[in-house]
DNA sequence: CGGTCATTTCGATATTCATTGAAATATGAA
DNA sequence: TTCATATTTCAATGAATATCGAAATGACCG
């Protein structure tokens, strides 16, 4: 991962709501959930939630699909993997250290259709 | 960890320069560094250096302790693994995937004398 | 004490960001 | 086509942020 992506995923993690966001996809898991379920969730204005889903997929944190009028939203585990590995990179120089979290989900399913 | 911190953590991380600076700092392990040898490493004007530093401590992400004339800045790695944690946490509903990092230096000291 | 080094504080500036309200687009149903 | 639902776009506003220059503080040395 490469400084600029790591700036950008942690960026777009470092607001509340986006957070929130986050960690509620993350949750639901791979295959993910409707904007409108988020919104309900986080008890958040749509347009607002667009403006900070936009924010995460930008930074590769989230993938959108369409079903129906429903936008689905799924975290993007890969991303998230490899920002836990970019902060802890050669961790005291290299030597003591348990390296990389993984989060990997079980079914995978990285579809962007239309 | 509770989200204001997280969010904090994330925020203190979420910009070039000090993104540069804390993985140095956790690169150098748990003895730090003076602030000046991360000026001339990262070629950053003090007062900038200082305000950044601020945001990171303020985060919990570095401690500090005098020696002489030099300030030592250090990582403060508990809070990154809490961080790590935090975000991965009840990954997929807590089904399938594997838990937190820990980067773990071997040799501790978590001195802020003055 | 006076001088110097290391770091911090202050004030100003330009930029970026989150939120809101109103209007637009896209899909699906009658 | 007309209506309703789901989500996005646009423009405006107030708040937070990073950086700079100049000056101040603190620590050591003569």
């Amino acid at each position: 991962m490469k400084k600029t992506d790591a700036v950008a995923a942690l960026a777009a993690l470092a607001q509340d709501n986006r957070l929130d966001v986050f960690r509620l996809l993350v949750e639901a898991g791979p295959q993910g959930m409707p904007a409108g379920a988020v919104a309900t969730a986080l008890d958040l204005a749509p347009n607002t939630l667009t403006f900070h889903f936009d924010r995460l997929r930008t930074a590769g944190l989230v993938t959108v699909r369409r079903d129906g009028r429903s936008m689905i939203y799924a975290a993007q585990f890969e991303t998230m993997n490899s920002l836990l590995g970019y902060l802890t990179d050669n961790c005291c120089g290299g030597a003591p250290c348990a390296p990389a979290v993984e989060c990997k989900p079980a079914r995978k399913r990285t579809k962007i259709p239309a």
